[in-house]
DNA sequence: GGAATCCACGGTGG
DNA sequence: TCCACCGTGGATTC
């Protein structure tokens, strides 16, 4: 079991603000990162809550000549569906409260990837699915558990930039970064314990 | 020498 | 009809 770090002692459990804590990376072509590190108070019991309380799905895949296991575990909430725990209902307003102006509508979906170890993954791509082409949209990413490494690279090819994700730090993809980059979470050999990813996005954002 | 990164493979679904 | 998507494992690079 791990102790909350000092930091995490003089604040509730839940999402911190977001104003002036907030580090923008232009990345050109009209796309944006935004990064907050230590986003959510409580990671630690947050990240244990959701391991335990969530419903874990296995997804398989043809690929080729057989059938393979989707590299992590998954759960999704759909539009009108509660989230499993308060704190990411308080997460979700402040982030569409202070993305309003980019956003201009709910963050109405949420998904949840558990990376159980370094073998699990996910490969490049963007949450373009059910967008037009010259759409522009936004996901927010929140990390919990282990620290993992998050790449994000041009399409088309071109020099990829890192951010090791810790337990608490939100991630931020907006303006054109769905369409002109891809991200993705490299499987690593070092040994690294578990990660949940929560994704919010807007509705029809795969 | 070990770890990270690159690349090609092809069925599926939008 | 067409094409982007994506996990694996061997090759290559770091």
């Amino acid at each position: 079991m791990l102790q909350p770090s000092l930091l995490e002692l003089g604040d509730p459990p839940g999402p911190r603000s977001l104003a002036g804590s907030i580090l923008r990376h232009e990345l050109g072509r009209g796309a944006f990162l935004d990064l907050r590190r230590a986003f959510l108070a409580g990671a630690t019991e947050l990240f244990e809550a959701l391991v335990s309380q969530v419903t874990w799905r296995e997804e398989r895949r043809p690929m080729y000549d057989r059938v393979v296991a989707v590299p992590r575990l998954v759960s999704f909430y759909g539009p009108g569906r509660a989230l499993p725990d308060p704190r990411l209902e308080a997460a979700r307003a402040l982030l569409e409260r202070h993305y309003r102006r980019e956003l201009g509508e709910p963050l109405a979906t949420a998904g949840l990837c558990l990376y159980r170890d370094g073998r699990d993954s996910v490969a490049w791509h963007g949450d373009t699915i059910g967008r037009g082409a010259s759409e522009d949209t936004l996901v927010a990413i929140c990390s919990l558990g282990a620290t993992r490494r998050f790449l994000l690279r041009p399409r088309g090819g071109g020099p990829s930039l890192a951010f090791d994700l810790a337990a608490g730090d939100l991630l931020v993809m907006g303006g054109s970064c769905q369409r002109t980059f891809e991200h993705a979470v490299p499987k690593t050999c070092r040994p690294v314990g578990p990660r949940i990813s929560l994704q919010f996005r807007p509705a029809g954002v795969r």
